[in-house]
RNA sequence: GUCCCCUUCGUCUAGUCAGGCCCAGGACACCAGCCUUUCACGUUGGCGACACGGGUUCAAAUCCCGUAGGGGACGCCA
C-alpha cells in the first residue's frame, strides 16, 4: 500500500500562535519532509464567535518566521460547510445520528448532577430514541455512538490505547444554529484531504476514539495517529500566557533566532547522543517520531537563551547583522541603513557577549552615538590620576596609521612596556572613554571598529570631562 | 468524580523494549578554579536524580504487582 504521506497543521484562529502550536506544526512539517509528503494548512474557524482574521494573520506570520512552509491551503473550514452537511445528512439517513432537543441549560443541570454523583458526565441519551414529534423546538444533531465494544487507538508515540465504548458520548455534530462542530469537521476534512498521519498534542488523545467512531460510521479510512506530550509551565501545567511568553511573536520580539527556537523545541522529548545543537538539516536526518518521549516537558527559558547564544555565534555575522537591524531601529539607535560590512564587524565584536538580538542591540548602542558615561564607571576610572596616561595614549594613537586591532595591540603594548605600566591600568579608563561603560568588547576590537577619528574624539571628550569634574 | 496518559539530578535528557558495561552519562542553571584589558566566551572541577513499597533474579533504573504523585480530557470550544 504505497500511499503517500499527507499531514496537516490545523490551528484555530482564536488568538496568538502558541508555542505548543508551532511545535505541532514543526513535527508535522519535519515528518512530511522526511517522507516526501505534503503539508496541508487548514484553518479551523468554525467557532464564529472567537475566530478572527487578525489571528489568521498571526498564524501565517508565525509559520513563515519559523520557516515552516506548506504545500496546500490555507483552507478554511467556514468555506466547507457543504461537505460537513453532506456527511451529517448521511449519518442521519443511516440512523447513525439523531435530533436532540435538550437545551444547553438542561444539559448543564444534568452534567452537574452526574459530576456530583460521581457518574460519567456523558450525555444521558434522553433524545436517543424519540418518536416523531415527541419533542419540539430548536435541536442539535447528535452522533449515535456505539456503546458495546472497545475502540483501539494505535498511537505512534504511545502504543495502543484502549477506550471502552460505554464511556463514549453521543457527540453533537451540528449545533442548533446549523453549524458543524469540531469532532465532525476534523474527521470529514482529514478524510477528504487524504490525511495519512495526524500528529497533534496529547490534549487530543481522548477525542481520538470518538473520531475513530465517526470515521467508521462514515466509511472513511482511519489515519495513523501520534499524540505528542505537552509543553508545561514551571508549575507543571499546560504552558499558557500566564506563564509569561507563550507565543511565537513574543519570542521573535525578545530577540530569539528561529533556528534556536526550532533547535530548542526539537530537543523537548527527543535527543540524539549528547548533541545539543541541531541544524534543520541534521534534524531532518536524525529526528524520528519513534524516539519521541511520552512524558511532558517543562519549558526552560534559561536553556533556550543559552541555545540562542550558541546560534548567535554559529550564523554568519552578515546574517545576524541583517536580523539585528530591526532591533536597532526599534531602539532608536539608528535611523538610516548602516554599512552592512561595518555592521557585521559590530556583530563580530558583540556576539560573544549577547544572548539575544535585543541584548546585542543594547550593547551596540555606543558604536553609533555618544552616550552618557555610566556613572559608576566614570567615577572610578575617569580620574585625575588617569588623565596623564590617557593623554599620552591619545598621542600615541594619533600617530598610529594602521588601526587594525593587531597593530593597535602591538603599538600599545610596546608603549606600556616602555612606561613600565600594566595594560590593566590604562585599559579601564580607555574603555570608559570609548564605550561609556565599564564592560565592553575587547578594547582593540572596539578601536578598530570605531576607527581612528572616533577613537581620538572620544578620548578627547573624556579628557575634557576629567578636567571639568 | 469518570476515562486516558505520564513518573531518572531544580530543568531538558541518555540508559528501560533485548536485566549485569550504571554506587546512573550529557546539557542548562548554580557554585569554585583557570584563561583574561572589562564583560563575556572558553575550559576544569563541584553540587545534584532512578517517586514509594513489595516481589522475581546470582544480579533491577531496567521485568511483575501494588501505592502515591503529576498532567490531559470530560463544551451547542478547537
Amino acid at each position: 500500500m504505497p500511499h503517500s504521506v499527507r499531514v496537516r497543521f490545523a490551528p484555530s484562529p482564536t488568538g496568538y500562535l502558541h508555542i505548543g502550536g508551532v511545535r505541532t506544526a514543526l513535527y508535522n512539517w519535519i515528518f512530511a519532509r522526511q517522507h516526501g509528503g505534503k503539508v496541508i494548512l487548514r484553518i479551523e474557524d468554525t467557532d464564529l464567535e472567537r475566530s478572527t482574521d487578525e489571528a489568521v494573520g498571526w498564524i501565517l506570520d508565525g509559520l513563515q518566521w519559523m520557516h515552516l512552509d506548506y504545500d496546500e491551503g490555507p483552507f478554511r473550514q467556514t468555506e466547507r460547510f457543504d461537505l460537513y452537511n453532506e456527511s451529517i445528512d448521511r449519518l442521519l439517513a443511516a440512523g447513525k445520528a439523531y435530533r436532540c432537543y435538550c437545551t444547553p441549560e438542561e444539559l448543564e443541570v444534568r452534567r452537574k448532577e452526574a459530576l456530583l454523583k460521581g457518574r460519567p458526565t456523558k450525555y444521558d441519551g434522553k433524545c436517543r430514541n424519540l418518536r416523531e414529534g415527541e419533542r419540539e423546538g430548536p435541536f442539535t444533531i447528535r452522533f449515535r455512538a456505539p456503546q458495546t465494544g472497545q475502540v483501539l487507538v494505535d498511537d505512534m508515540i504511545r502504543g495502543t490505547v484502549i477506550f471502552d465504548e460505554t464511556q463514549m458520548d453521543d457527540l453533537i455534530v451540528r449545533r442548533s444554529d446549523g453549524s458543524p462542530t469540531y469532532n465532525l469537521t476534523v474527521v470529514v476534512d482529514d478524510a477528504l484531504m487524504g490525511i495519512s498521519h495526524v500528529i497533534r498534542g496529547e490534549d487530543h488523545l481522548s477525542n481520538t476514539p470518538r473520531q475513530i467512531q465517526l470515521y467508521e460510521a462514515l466509511g472513511f479510512q482511519v489515519p495513523r495517529f501520534a499524540h505528542m506530550a505537552l509543553i508545561l509551565g514551571p508549575d507543571r501545567e499546560k504552558l499558557s500566557k500566564r506563564h509569561g511568553a507563550a507565543s511565537v511573536s513574543e519570542f521573535r520580539d525578545m530577540g530569539y533566532l528561529w533556528e534556536a527556537l526550532v533547535n530548542y523545541l526539537i530537543r523537548l522529548g527527543w535527543s540524539h547522543e549528547d548533541q545539543e545543537i541541531f541544524t534543520m538539516e541534521e534534524i531532518l536526518e536524525k529526528w524520528s517520531l519513534d524516539d519521541q518521549r511520552k512524558s511532558p516537558s517543562v519549558f526552560d527559558h534559561d536553556k533556550l537563551e543559552w541555545l540562542n547564544g550558541q546560534w548567535m555565534k554559529l550564523l554568519p555575522a552578515e546574517e545576524i547583522a541583517e536580523r539585528l537591524l530591526p532591533f536597532l531601529k526599534e531602539r532608536g539607535v539608528i535611523e538610516e541603513e548602516p554599512d552592512r560590512n561595518w555592521l557585521a564587524e559590530v556583530v563580530v565584536s558583540l556576539r560573544e557577549r549577547s544572548l539575544t538580538l535585543v541584548e546585542m542591540a543594547e550593547k551596540a548602542e555606543f558604536y553609533f552615538r555618544d552616550l552618557e558615561y555610566d556613572q559608576e564607571a566614570a567615577e572610578k576610572f575617569l580620574t585625575a590620576d588617569a588623565e596623564p596616561l590617557l593623554e599620552r595614549a591619545r598621542g600615541l594613537l594619533a600617530s598610529q596609521d594602521d588601526f587594525s586591532q593587531e597593530a593597535l595591540h602591538g603599538a600599545l603594548r610596546a608603549f606600556l612596556e616602555d612606561e613600565g605600566i600594566k595594560l590593566k591600568i590604562l585599559a579601564q579608563p580607555l574603555r570608559v572613554a570609548l564605550t561609556y561603560r565599564k564592560d565592553s568588547p575587547g578594547l582593540f576590537e572596539v578601536m578598530e571598529v570605531l576607527g581612528k577619528e572616533s577613537t581620538l574624539e572620544r578620548i578627547e571628550k573624556a579628557l575634557e570631562w576629567i578636567r571639568n569634574r
